[in-house]
RNA sequence: GGCGCCAUCGUCUAUCGGUUAGGACAGCAGCUUUUCAAGCUGCGAAGCGGGGUUCGACUCCCCGUGGCGCUGCCA
C-alpha cells in the first residue's frame, strides 16, 4: 500500500519525459497524402509541446525501397514546411543494433527459430480460416535446441495467457486485446535482416520516442508492438491512432481512386492550402475556425481532440481553401507562382482562379483564340446581326481608339447590350465565359482588338 | 471466420443529458450583371435500427446492422 503510494508520488514529481515523435515512412512509393497528414499531426504535436520531430526512413524491405521515393518523401515534407529536428534516420543503417537485440532475445530464450516453410504456414492459415481455430501460429520448434538456420525468428508468446494487453490510446482511450490471440510473432528473417514490427519497436525504444502518432491501420498491430517492447525491456510509448483518409467510396484512399501522391497535389495547390485542409480535416480548431494559419494551429492543437472517424478527402474543399489562399497572396507572390506574363491581368486572375489549372482560361490573352462562328450568336438574335454589330464596334474603335469604350458601347447597345457585348466577348476571347470584354480589350490594345474582330467577322 | 476501431446534413464537423441540432464545403435560388467567376443575401439538407438508464437522450449502457482496419518470412 505504502509502495503504491510512493510510486504515485514519484510519478507526479518526476520530470515529464521529453516529447519525441517520429514519422516513419517506407520509401516504397511517393509521399502519400495520408502520410503527409500524419506528418502534420506529429509535427504540430511536437511544436505545441516543445518536443522533437524526427523522420525515420523504414527501409527494411530492401527489395521495394528506392532512393527516389525517399527523396520525394523528404522533399514533400519540406515543401509543407515540416522541418525535422534531428538528422534523418534510416533503418538500413541501423542493422547492427537490430542484430544485437535479436541475439539478446534468442540467447535469452525469448525468441527462437521457426523452421516451418512458407507453404506449411500458408496451409495452416487456410485451415484456421476455414475452421473455427484462432488465426495464430504456435510453433513447435521452440522446444528444439537452438539452431541458427532457416525459417524465421519468432518471439514466443504464451498461447494460454489470460492476460489482456491494454493499448491506452490518446485519441481512443483504453483498448483491450487478449495476449493469447497472437501466437508466436515473427520478428526477423535472419539476425541481420529484421521485420518491420521488430525494427519499428527497437527504434522507437532506442530513440526514446514518447508518442507514436500513426494511422489507424496500425491499431491492431499495437499490442504486438507492446509485446515486443516488453520482451526487449523497453517502456512502450504512448500511442495515438489517427483516423484514416478515405476515398469517396469510403475505402482507404489508394491509387485506383486517382491521385494519392502529395507531389500531384503540389502541382495544383498551394502548400499552405494543403497544410490547412489536411490539418483541419481530422481536427477541429476551437470555435470551428477552419481557415487557420500554421502558427495558430501550433498553439491550439490538441492530440486528444483529433477525430476518431475516417474522413473522405474532398478535393472540392481543398480547392476552396486554395482559392482563399490565392486571394490572400501579394501581387509579387502570385506572379512568382504563375509567371510574370500575367502581370497585366493579375487582378482578373486572382479573382477567378482556384487552382493552377484555371490559368488555361487566360490563354487567349497570349495567343489568338480559335472562334466558333456559331458562338457569336446572341440569344435570339441572328449571326448576321452579331456580325453587323461587331463591324460597328470595329468602326468605333478604329475612329476613337479604346478611350471611353464602355460608355460608347453602352450607348450603341441601348435596349439590348448583350447584342453588343456577347459577340465582342467571343471575338476577343473565343469563350462563352470570360472576364469583361472591355477590360480584355484594354489589355489587348487597339490593334489586336481590331485584328480579332476582323477575324471573327 | 477471429480480433479491433468507427457511426450527426451529399462531404468535413459542433454539441461534453434539456438547443428551433450550429458552422464550413458542395448544391439550389435571388441580388448584381453583357457571359462566367467572385461577392452579398437566402433556401433545402442529418442524429443507422432496437432495447434499456433517466423527469428528459444525438449525447450514457447493451444488442443488432453497416463501414473500415488487422489477421504475412509487406510496411
Amino acid at each position: 500500500m505504502l509502495a503504491v503510494f510512493f510510486c504515485a508520488i514519484i510519478k507526479l514529481v518526476t520530470i515529464p519525459v521529453p516529447i519525441r515523435v517520429r514519422l516513419a515512412p517506407s520509401p516504397t512509393g511517393f509521399l502519400h497524402i495520408g502520410t503527409a497528414q500524419s506528418a502534420i499531426y506529429n509535427w504540430l504535436f511536437a511544436r505545441k509541446n516543445g518536443g522533437t520531430f524526427i523522420v525515420r526512413i523504414e527501409d527494411t524491405d530492401r527489395a521495394r525501397s528506392e532512393k527516389q521515393y525517399e527523396d520525394d518523401i523528404l522533399a514533400g515534407l519540406k515543401g509543407l514546411g515540416l522541418e525535422w529536428d534531428e538528422n534523418i534516420y534510416r533503418q538500413s543503417e541501423r542493422t547492427k543494433m537490430y542484430e544485437e537485440q535479436v541475439n539478446k532475445l534468442l540467447d535469452g530464450g525469448k525468441a527462437f527459430w521457426c523452421r516451418h516453410t512458407p507453404e506449411e504456414l500458408e496451409a495452416e492459415r487456410q485451415a484456421q480460416l476455414a475452421g473455427k481455430d484462432l488465426p495464430r501460429h504456435i510453433c513447435v520448434h521452440r522446444e528444439d535446441p537452438l539452431q541458427r538456420d532457416g525459417g524465421v525468428i519468432r518471439l514466443h508468446i504464451d498461447s494460454n495467457s489470460t492476460r489482456k494487453i491494454i493499448v491506452d490510446d490518446v485519441i481512443r482511450g483504453k483498448i483491450e486485446f487478449e495476449e493469447r490471440l497472437f501466437g508466436d510473432i515473427s520478428i526477423a528473417r535472419t539476425e541481420t535482416n529484421v521485420l518491420f514490427h521488430f525494427a519499428n519497436v527497437v527504434d522507437d525504444g532506442e530513440m526514446r520516442i514518447s508518442h507514436v502518432i500513426r494511422g489507424e491501420d496500425h491499431l491492431a498491430n499495437t499490442p504486438k508492438h507492446i509485446l515486443i517492447a516488453e520482451a526487449l525491456g523497453f517502456e512502450p510509448p504512448r500511442y495515438a491512432h489517427l483516423p484514416l483518409l478515405l476515398a469517396p467510396d469510403r475505402t482507404k484512399l489508394s491509387k485506383r481512386h486517382g491521385a494519392t501522391a502529395l507531389k500531384d497535389y503540389v502541382k495544383e495547390f498551394l502548400p499552405e492550402a494543403i497544410f490547412n485542409y489536411l490539418a483541419v480535416l481530422s481536427f477541429t480548431p476551437p470555435a470551428d475556425k477552419e481557415k487557420i494559419s500554421r502558427e495558430e494551429l501550433m498553439e491550439v492543437f490538441e492530440l486528444e481532440k483529433v477525430h476518431k472517424t475516417g474522413a473522405i478527402f474532398d478535393v472540392k474543399k481543398l480547392e476552396w481553401f486554395n482559392g482563399e489562399y490565392i486571394k490572400k497572396m501579394s501581387d509579387d507572390e502570385l506572379l512568382m507562382m504563375i509567371g510574370q506574363k500575367y502581370e497585366k491581368i493579375l487582378t482578373m486572375v486572382r479573382e477567378r482562379m482556384k487552382t493552377k489549372k484555371d490559368l488555361e482560361e487566360f490563354d487567349f490573352f497570349f495567343e489568338t483564340p480559335m472562334i466558333d462562328p456559331e458562338m457569336l450568336t446572341w440569344k435570339k438574335s441572328t449571326l448576321e446581326e452579331s456580325r453587323t454589330m461587331l463591324a460597328r464596334v470595329k468602326n468605333i474603335i478604329e475612329k476613337d481608339g479604346l478611350e471611353n469604350l464602355r460608355s460608347k458601347l453602352d450607348e450603341l447597345g441601348a435596349g439590348d447590350r448583350g447584342l453588343v457585348y456577347w459577340p465582342l466577348r467571343v471575338a476577343l476571347s473565343g469563350k462563352k465565359a470570360s472576364p469583361d470584354p472591355v477590360d480584355i480589350a484594354i489589355i489587348l490594345g487597339k490593334e489586336e482588338v481590331i485584328k480579332r474582330i476582323e477575324k471573327a467577322i
